[in-house]
DNA sequence: CTGACTGCGAATGTATACATATGCCCCAGA
DNA sequence: TCTGGGGCATATGTATACATTCGCAGTCAG
């Protein structure tokens, strides 16, 4: 097996993970545990292992009478998917004023969104950074609601590829344009932090919400040019029309 | 075992989540294949296929190098729970008074009630008959939102056994108590509906979402009087403190 | 011509032998 | 006594042979 410390199932998760974020299995396929084993020439206890941990993530369905199915992602399920992430970020938010927020976690964030700022300044912003910056954000925006279970469900949302906080980011051909996203997007953040603060439940909680509006309006965008922008958005791949 | 025709993943899993459910395992204990296996007089691969799915059901959660761990529920979890249940109906409500509900959903619904209220009018309510409506009108609420991805959400979160919206309500002991609690829900069905068909939709979610309060608090009743009322309440012997 | 029965084939379900990883305990040497 | 290493015990990981189930098609009878 060479230098790969991989186990099989993990080898097995990243192919048939790819293959399905990529568009390679199209949605609604039913997969076969016996196909899929000789084409990654894997047996199939492994295979069924991915399968089923695909499942949890929420890529997979299981069929009725057993085998699994590639779920379908339509625009409308998108939509309402980066909308309820901004439910429960609202939430989350409202959970953080209500309850109070630490100094620590409050000086924590304050500190990812100066280093927000200074990416911004740059001329040519450095999107990765922003990306990671900006998913730092929300996860200890997560972290600040004290709840397990909702930090849980925000994961588990979060983790559909077009539901992240920093989905499409890089797909932007005109960075101008979305350079002045960033900007309004990190206003919202500083607004965010500012009501959980001080204490202003309602305010955090639909600005939080509204801030997934954002977004929303870019996924739109993107799928209103057909193929001019859409081809090589890797996270729409998996889309179905 | 005789003519029973489940296969041996199902009773594998019928007999885990009984197991976990009735706190026989409780909550932070790891699960091992082999001395389950032996436990159950069945091999280790639908063993396996049953942890898996109580994983995705969240009663189990995966250990950091492999294996399986019982989730455990502090009463802070059970609350948050109910609370992000009623974020989410609240949500579903909302979605349903801005995307219109259908006439045939809203006529489906509104039958809904008027059985409770034929069953609340009884001197004994028949609280099983309660409750089957109950879950069939909070149902109906899902489908109503027209969201795929929310639906899928509340079904997630409703499959814990506490957080289903007519859990506890076969664990009270002074029936005339219960009786007004379910005249006081009753009434919010109500409203939420009438919100809903008006188009109301600020209203609908904050109807809905104070809806759940009223599980909320029956919990925390429950659970403060220690011994007495807590013994014998089947959905909480999975609490860990 | 139509309906049902039967057999075959392809899928998942199941058991089990073997592989591999990991952590602990014990022993030896400094 | 402390430390390092080696081996065993026990866990999950993997492959595979065999079981079972279910649907479909082909055929025969009414």
């Amino acid at each position: 097996m060479a230098h790969e410390s991989l186990t099989q199932t993990q080898k097995a998760l990243l192919g048939l993970r790819q293959r399905i974020l990529s568009g390679a299995i199209t949605g609604g396929t039913r997969l076969y545990e016996v196909a899929l084993a000789e084409e990654l020439a894997i047996s199939r206890t492994p295979i069924r292992a991915a399968l089923s941990r695909l499942a949890e993530e929420g890529l997979l369905e299981r069929g009725s009478g057993g085998g699994f199915i590639v779920r379908s992602f339509a625009l409308a399920d998108v939509v309402d998917t980066i909308d309820l992430r901004g439910v429960l970020e609202g939430t989350a938010a409202r959970y953080a004023a209500e309850r109070g927020a630490s100094p620590e976690n409050l000086a924590k964030a304050q500190t990812i969104l100066r280093e927000i700022d200074r990416v911004l300044a740059d001329q040519a912003v450095d999107i990765e950074a922003y990306s990671s910056l900006n998913t730092a954000f929300h996860d200890q925006l997560a972290a600040m609601a004290q709840s397990a279970t909702l930090q849980r469900e925000l994961a588990r949302i979060t983790a559909l590829p077009f539901a992240s906080p920093s989905a499409f980011l890089e797909d932007h051909d005109r960075i101008d344009a979305l350079q002045r996203t960033l900007i309004s997007a990190q206003a919202q953040h500083i607004a965010i932090l500012e009501a959980i603060a001080g204490r202003e439940s309602g305010r955090a909680e639909a600005l939080a919400r509204e801030h997934a509006r954002a977004a929303r309006r870019n996924v739109e965008f993107l799928l209103s040019h057909e193929g001019v922008l859409r081809e090589g958005v890797a996270s729409l791949a998996l889309l179905t029309d």
